[in-house]
DNA sequence: TTTTGTAATTGGTCGAACCACTGAACCAAT
DNA sequence: ATTGGTTCAGTGGTTCGACCAATTACAAAA
């Protein structure tokens, strides 16, 4: 381990199919393929995009579970309404495919984070096992893991603590997230030494089965870093800013 | 429109791949999968199914986007851990494959639904704009439909107004599951009329933007509905029973 | 007018082949 | 003993061409 770490990331090659279902994707959220319209045949959309039928089928596959189109065996394929039919995966698609997070977006995911976080804490200290104890302590004292990495695992052993399965999923949605952005937040020494401090208060309180504490320890430390992202990222957009302007 | 309708149900025709996938994802949540273990290779599993291996793709394509499987270039396919990547997809697709829902599960849904949705019917209430009342207005009078598709527009109209997409999105993930199972609490008339006088008041506490109102009686109103889907539930629970010995 | 049958269109499945990537093994140079 | 280069077998990604199955439209028959 002599060389410099970290410097290069894995470049990303992007299969044919996601290619496609990007274009489609874009197509349907701007509007340009309104609700109810009819997309080509699968045929005629393999011959335009050149490419073969079963790599198209698998780009619809997935616009299908995306709940972007309905395929209708012998009749054709059919754009839905995303905001009736939409869920979580799509809206990580839209953010990886645009590589960027809106304003808006980033105000929604953590408005409802700061909802949803705290009540799970509240419920796990309420219901935790020794077991979930014991997971959640092993997941702050991993010290062979980052700091950030032990943010994400704690999370996990809460939510998992909380003994629903929908909070473990949706958190999942958040972690994944967080997981690719959250190296902007840990990157300060403050932060993370400010996150260790909270590993031990929220763990206590779930130790000592203090739901309403856990709940406001978990709503106070949400309130803090998001101040924070929410300057990283100005930052982060005012640099963007300057960089495509040359 | 002469013969007798509603007698029959349409049968389901599951397409191959939905079988395949209901097959492994069964394989995977049950444990006899455990995560880390490798998949056979695509054309194996093709030769053991007896189907073409573009048929396992799709089904691959879909596990992998319910969270449960990783698919590697030129390596295999590797089972994750679902806990730590699944998403409501894979809940909807567990929920629709096993053709129930647990209790606990219930209780999870209906848990996360007390706290989401109450919590969004007060955002809408403050952030709604006058186009968005119009629409939450057009949703609870448009006689057209039947009260318990009204009682879906609705909550999607006030999804909408609280102008957060992921509120958006996750009450998408509740109103499918309603849309399947919820005529059960709505074929007795004194539910109907309860929902009726609820879907004045929220309309009004929306209107007048009293936010913490609006929370409110959504609260109330789920709350009620609660205890009457757990006895519906266990009523059609203790008959499946006595089907299920006979 | 209503029903029935048939052809055209479209998604679903199939089989075989080749391309692109990965990991392991092996070898050569240091 | 370590590093880098090469090869090779195995695996997912893509292509081609064909046929099966569901839906629709429309003409033919009643």
């Amino acid at each position: 381990m002599n060389a410099a770490k970290g410097i290069l990331s894995p470049i990303s090659k992007n299969k044919l199919y996601e290619e496609i279902v990007g274009q489609i994707q874009e197509k349907i959220i701007s509007g340009s393929l309104p609700a109810g319209s009819k997309l080509p045949a699968e045929r005629d959309l393999a011959l335009d995009l050149k490419v073969n039928r079963g790599t198209v089928r698998e780009a619809l596959k997935k616009l299908e579970m995306l709940g972007l189109v309905e395929i209708r065996h012998g009749d054709g394929i059919y754009v839905k309404n995303y905001l009736e039919s939409g869920n979580l995966e799509l809206l990580k698609s839209i953010i990886y495919s645009n590589k960027y997070i809106t304003p808006d977006l980033l105000h929604n995911i953590l408005d409802l984070r700061k909802i949803l976080v705290p009540e799970m804490a509240g419920i796990a200290a309420r219901n935790r096992s020794a077991k979930d104890l014991a997971a959640i302590k092993k997941a702050v004292s991993d010290k062979k893991t980052s700091v950030a990495q032990r943010d994400l695992d704690l999370h996990h052993a809460i939510a998992l603590a909380s003994n629903n399965i929908l909070y473990i999923f949706i958190l999942n949605f958040f972690n994944q997230l967080f997981r690719d952005y959250g190296y902007l937040y840990f990157n300060e020494k403050e932060n993370e030494e400010r996150s260790e401090r909270f590993h031990e208060e929220i763990v206590r309180a779930i130790e000592k089965k203090k739901s309403a504490e856990a709940t406001e320890i978990m709503r106070d430390v949400l309130v803090y870093t998001e101040k924070k992202i929410y300057s990283y990222y100005e930052k982060a957009a005012r640099a963007a800013a300057e960089g495509g302007n040359k």
